[in-house]
DNA sequence: TCTTTTGCTCTCTTTTGTAGAACAAATATC
DNA sequence: GATATTTGTTCTACAAAAGAGAGCAAAAGA
C-alpha cells in the first residue's frame, strides 16, 4: 500500500479506538465492533490490526491494571494519536468529496 | 475477507466508476483517481482492481468502440450496478454512524 | 511500414484481513 | 491450596487485496 492510506479493516477499528476513548482494548474493541456495525471479527484480527495502526504510529498503547471483576487481568489500551486522527479526517475528506458528486447514494443523507 | 466487504481500494475506485457514470474505463479511472484524490496508481491496480469488483458483482463491463483521435482503441467500460451502490450505502453508512460519534474529526463538516 | 499513442492483460510481490490456538494472570470454588 | 473459570494478549498461518510494471494489441500519423 501506499504506506499512509489506511485499509477498510484498519480504519473501521481506527474509529472504534476513537469512539471508546479511555477504555480502547482488544476485547472491548471486538465488542464494540459487533454491536455498532453488526460485524464480527477473531479477537486475532482485533489485535493484529491494532499491531498493525501502532507501528503506523496511528495509536499508542500501554498496560493498565484490570479490574477486580472475576478474570479481569490487565489490559493493554489503545488511543489514537494525531497522526492517527490526519488519517481518519484525510480518508473521510476523500469520502465526503466522492460522495457529494453521487447524487444517487444520498438516501440516509449525511 | 468476509465476502461483502468492499476493500479500501476497491471502494474508491467503485465511487469514481459511479462518478464517471458512461464513461469508466481504466486509463480514465486511473486520472479520475489522480485528479480527485492526489492518489496515483499503476494501470494494472486499476484493472485488477476492476476485475475484482466485477467478479463480487458491484460492476459490469462491456466493449466500447474506440474514439477517432490517434491511438484510439476500443476500451472496456465499466458501471455500477444495484449491489455496488448497496454496498457502497452500506459502507457510507457505517462510516457517518462512527463519525458522528467522533466530533473531533468534524473539522471540515460533513 | 515504422512510430507513436491509447488501452488492456498477465505475472509477481508486498500489505491487509482473518482466524484460532496457545499462553498468562486473576478470581472462584471446594 | 489445587483446580476450574474467566478475561486478556500473543503467536502462527493463510487468504485476499493492493500495487507495480512488463508486455501485447490496435489504431492513427508520418
Amino acid at each position: 500500500m501506499k504506506g499512509d492510506v489506511l485499509g477498510e479493516f484498519e480504519e473501521i477499528i481506527l474509529l472504534i479506538v476513537g469512539v471508546l476513548g479511555q477504555d480502547a482494548y482488544g476485547l472491548g474493541i471486538r465488542d464494540e465492533l459487533e454491536k455498532q456495525t453488526g460485524r464480527s471479527a477473531a479477537i486475532g484480527a482485533v489485535h493484529a490490526t491494532l499491531n498493525r495502526l501502532q507501528e503506523k504510529g496511528y495509536v499508542e498503547s500501554g498496560m493498565k491494571e484490570g479490574t477486580q471483576e472475576r478474570g479481569g487481568r490487565r489490559k493493554r489500551v489503545f488511543q489514537m494519536t494525531g497522526l492517527g486522527k490526519k488519517a481518519l479526517t484525510d480518508s473521510k475528506d476523500v469520502r465526503v468529496n466522492l460522495w457529494s458528486q453521487l447524487p444517487d447514494l444520498n438516501v440516509g443523507k449525511v
